[in-house]
DNA sequence: ATAGGGTTAG
């Protein structure tokens, strides 16, 4: 009778506890599977507090109810709790057994740590055996990808005998959720040649998104064209994924036939939409979508506000953009509180439209700690606006927050580099250099023929260099009879006006539209891919070509893209 | 009577 109780009220914290306390006046002799439902109930309740008393008041428990504890902290998300209760089994000398193992390696991803807990976690997992079990040892490489140790990670997948369908998921997926989608695709074309494994659902969301992240259009259709003739279920979060890969690539055309076609769409639909729309551009559109969706009874959640937010931050709308914050702010659901990234958001709304004493005034303000995100924000804001004084104090704050983080550094240098200030631009370098911050090196990639063509700046690697270097001078000479001048401002360096235009001519970007020149077809736009912020030159010069060659070029960067036709940028000179 | 994989944001 009491087990058909709880089977019924599981979602009621207080009639759970009525029930265990009439357990324990009974008298009844309490069966584990009882307990079991007991702790299971207020697992999903998130009471663990009160699963920790009923569990502390067991009397010897089994193994298994060990493990019902340790989920009911893995899914709540108390890493730390799940440690110290292994410590616990451990001094009660309790033997771990094959389940445990998945729950604690996955509380110490959660804890974020590898060094100690990780390394040891691992070597008891060796000590009773279960590595060899592929869920176990699946567990263990998600933790070290998730911790950057990819050699590790990748060590230990290879080593996996006879995976199965979900370890090469879970491979997969982890690579794309670290940013490591190369991998991810290289991994999926080793498992399209395994012909033990099949892919499903799964697979085709983690290779969409690696294809979004990736920029690569013709892959990405590849792989869902392939998902749809070998009958794979293509369900609501392939579709979501297929829009994000669209969005991500630039093809908003593409994006919006999608959606409009869509049998069901969520608030992940919409919000897809929107903070791709803001990406790309169209603040306008996205801020429509942001209506309609609201007209259709989808209430939104906290990732479609940011896609608002960066909606209004990308066009300037700074009373939009206040606005909107203040209905998150001021809403009585509290998972729509604000959150950092919100913060981040508005400052770089406010600091963009060069409200910089604003912009410090509301962090100053903010009730939440500010992190380096939003003071990054900040140092962006000055950098575009040559805010050198306001600029120098947040970069000391940056320097005690995230002193790892190169970019922060190389933004303040930029500061002092625009304001001809050699002497600090030395002193912040040799400042890096003595605390080994690196900076990330700019590359752009374009995709040509379902290949990724990756160039560094002033490359000479590519087969085709020869001509992409002569397709460059050819252009750069009609376009300067049309009136380019090279942006020397963009150079960050003290040398020489002519020195500083040959530096500039080899961008990275500009060898991918030239590239893009010699092969794409004319009709098609020539869409790179950038892993940091352009530059004012070659903001110029895409803007040039694009009018000279009658070619539509789509560029991606760090933070937006940039959609140049007919010599006009769809970010009117905002970015 | 318990275990590993997916979409928006960062």
């Amino acid at each position: 009778m009491l087990s058909k109780l709880l089977q019924t009220s599981s979602s009621k914290p207080k009639q759970l506890k009525k029930i265990h306390a009439l357990v324990l006046t009974s008298g009844l002799s309490v069966k584990n599977s009882l307990l079991t439902h007991l702790l299971e109930n207020l697992t999903l309740v998130g009471d663990m507090c009160y699963a920790r008393k009923v569990f502390d008041e067991m009397h010897k428990p089994r193994v298994f109810l060990w493990n019902t504890l340790f989920k009911g902290y893995v899914k709540n998300n108390l890493p730390f709790e799940s440690v110290q209760l292994y410590k616990k089994m451990r001094d009660l000398d309790v033997r771990p057994d094959e389940f445990t193992y998945p729950f604690v390696v996955k509380a110490i991803s959660q804890l974020g740590v590898l060094a100690p807990c990780g390394f040891a976690f691992h070597a008891h997992v060796v000590k009773h055996g279960f590595e060899t079990l592929g869920i176990v040892a699946t567990e263990l490489v998600m933790m070290y990808m998730k911790f950057g140790e990819l050699k590790s990670a990748q060590f230990l997948f290879e080593s996996m005998q006879g995976k199965d369908l979900v370890a090469w998921n879970a491979f997969i997926a982890v690579c794309v959720q670290t940013g490591n989608s190369a991998l991810a695709l290289e991994c999926y074309n080793k498992m399209c040649a395994d012909d033990a494994v099949l892919f499903d659902s799964f697979t085709v969301v983690s290779m969409l998104s690696a294809c979004g992240q990736l920029g690569s259009l013709e892959i990405g259709k590849e792989v869902y064209d392939r998902a749809r003739r070998e009958g794979i279920d293509c369900n609501i979060i392939v579709e979501n994924a297929r829009l994000d890969m669209f969005l991500k690539c630039g093809s908003t055309e593409e994006a919006m036939v999608l959606f409009e076609e869509m049998e069901q769409r969520n608030v992940v639909s919409w919000s897809t939409m929107i903070v791709g729309y803001a990406m790309n551009g169209d603040s306008d559109e996205a801020l429509a979508l942001f209506n309609m969706m609201q007209n259709q009874g989808i209430r939104p959640n906290y990732v479609t506000f940011l896609g608002v937010l960066s909606a209004c931050s990308h066009a300037g709308l700074v009373d939009e953009g206040k606005k909107y914050f203040g209905i998150m702010a001021r809403s009585s659901d509290k998972s729509l509180e604000p959150r950092k990234e919100h913060y981040a958001c508005m400052v770089d709304l406010l600091g963009r439209s060069g409200l910089l004493e604003e912009a410090y005034e509301f962090i100053k303000n903010m009730p939440l700690e500010p992190d380096a995100g939003i003071w990054g924000a900040l140092l962006g804001a000055c950098a575009v606006h040559g805010e050198i004084k306001l600029g120098q104090k947040v970069a000391d704050v940056l320097v005690e927050t995230a002193p790892d983080i190169g970019a922060y550094q190389v933004l303040l240098s930029n500061i002092y580099a625009a304001a001809g200030k050699w002497h600090c631009v030395d002193k912040v370098r040799s400042k890096m250099r003595k605390l080994g911050t690196k900076k990330v090196a700019a590359y752009s990639s374009v995709e040509f023929d379902g290949q990724l063509h990756y160039f560094n700046r002033g490359d000479k690697s590519h087969p085709q260099t020869k001509a992409i270097y002569e397709k460059l001078e050819e252009v750069l000479k009609k376009i300067r009879s049309m009136g380019y001048v090279p942006q020397t401002g963009s150079v960050f360096h003290d040398v020489e006006t002519e020195e500083k235009e040959s530096s500039l001519s080899h961008h990275s970007e500009k060898l991918a539209i030239a590239f893009g020149l010699i092969n794409g077809r004319v009709e098609d736009p020539i869409r790179v891919m950038k892993n940091l912020r352009t530059c004012d030159d070659c903001h110029v010069f895409a803007k040039f070509v694009s009018r000279v060659t009658s070619r539509d070029i789509i560029m991606r960067d760090k933070n937006r893209f940039h959609h140049f036709r007919n010599g006009v940028c769809s970010c009117r000179e905002f970015w």
